[in-house]
DNA sequence: GCGACTTTGTGCGTCGGTTCACAAAGGGAT
DNA sequence: ATCCCTTTGTGAACCGACGCACAAAGTCGC
């Protein structure tokens, strides 16, 4: 073989990061059906993805395939597992407990794999005290503090968008360089602060879009001047 | 069956697509702070995008500004709005009314431009005859007549993993051709139907595996088993 | 009315990602 | 042990997106 690219590996793409979560959540439902090898074919089929794609993304994490058999499920777990660091159980603290934040302390999907709820903040006296998942929620005052303590590392950002950025810059100056933000705000952090974000309206205005093309078709342009 | 050549060059490549709701929102807050006219490079500043692409962006959907000046806000937000689809009024569906169907439904983000809330519609007893955001929980039994009877063409799915493709099989066939899936699973759908899926854990992956990066740096290559 | 200044719209080089297609690698049957 | 069949891993072409940089276009001051 050729020269062993040692830690050479550090080189995922982008897109590729993306997209293993969705296979390690098809190779877990296999798992749990007992099924003990699996082609690209039909890893890349249940994963909703091009098996050439899925086959070059594996490929970036080392070759773990067998030519002629295809991926042991379990050891492909741990190895996917492992590369997104879900083998290390990661502390998210949720802030904003509206009804988004409730949503999201309940979601299994969030604790399940190497993730755990550690806290729930909120500024609201009304909801401060309340049990939720089997969590107390606790004063925004207390931020720094409970983040500190708890070793969070990730925080969920589920706060009105008028308190995104303030949040932020508190949780930016504890020590957080990871960001899961669902206001529909544009954060402003150092470049070192990863920040990931979800909205949900405009998922549905990039659908309208598509909507819009099929039904009327394109409509006619008024545009004359 | 496809359309070959589409004369016009409505060509919109998706990555503009995606973008056009961040410029909207950016636009809104600037027409309610009184701007009249914004340039790239603020407009750009304000959505977290270099300004270059948001002028090939924008170039895409005509030339709508002066040179010199920059884009008239009101007259932007306009057609942008038109070319996404949400000057008109598009009825949505939300199916399964757990934590996150409760929280979707009272999100503003969605009543709130060009899209309205027509039905929550659930499998559980309990949960049926619910009033949530000011609409009764309906038996999912009904899905079908209330697709029809209140023109609903986009569906949101918040039901349990297990029950989300039988869910979108019946939707697919009562008409509806736009689908955003909160679902942790690949949904078969045939071409003609536009799925966009939204994975929270998968988010919190993603946000693992740089923070690991970042953290431990080099993870200890286990290589052999 | 004119020139200087501002800002748009876009041509073009570059880059990352996707897909095809195939040689190499391994397993199993005989 | 050998051959055939399956499946991986990847070279290379292709495709779209990104961003620089600049000419064209239009405004504003004088």
């Amino acid at each position: 073989m050729k020269s062993p690219s040692q830690p050479r590996d550090r080189g995922i793409p982008e897109a590729t990061v993306a997209r293993l979560p969705l296979y390690l959540r098809a190779l877990h439902g296999m798992a749990e059906r007992g099924i003990a090898t699996v082609s690209s074919e039909d890893l890349a089929a249940a994963a909703g993805v091009n098996s050439a794609k899925l086959r070059k993304d594996l490929s970036h994490l080392g070759s773990y395939g067998t030519r002629g058999v295809g991926y042991d499920v379990e050891y492909l777990v741990y190895q996917i597992s492992r590369e997104l660091g879900l083998t290390q159980d990661w502390a998210v603290a949720i802030v904003g407990v509206g009804n988004l934040g409730r949503a999201l302390a309940n979601y299994g999907g969030f604790v399940s794999r190497g993730f755990r709820v550690a806290a729930l903040l909120d500024a609201d006296p009304e909801i401060v005290g309340d049990d939720i998942a089997g969590l107390n929620v606790e004063h925004i005052d207390g931020l720094e503090a409970v983040i500190e303590r708890r070793g969070v590392s990730i925080v969920v950002l589920a706060t009105p968008a008028a308190a995104a950025q303030e949040v932020c810059d508190r949780v930016v100056a504890a020590g957080v360089t990871s960001i899961l933000n669902f206001a529909p705000v544009v954060l402003s952090v150092p470049d070192s602060v990863d920040v990931r974000k979800v909205d949900l309206s405009i998922e549905l205005q990039i659908l309208a879009f598509h909507e819009q093309r099929k039904a009327g078709g394109p409509l006619m342009a008024v545009d004359s001047q």
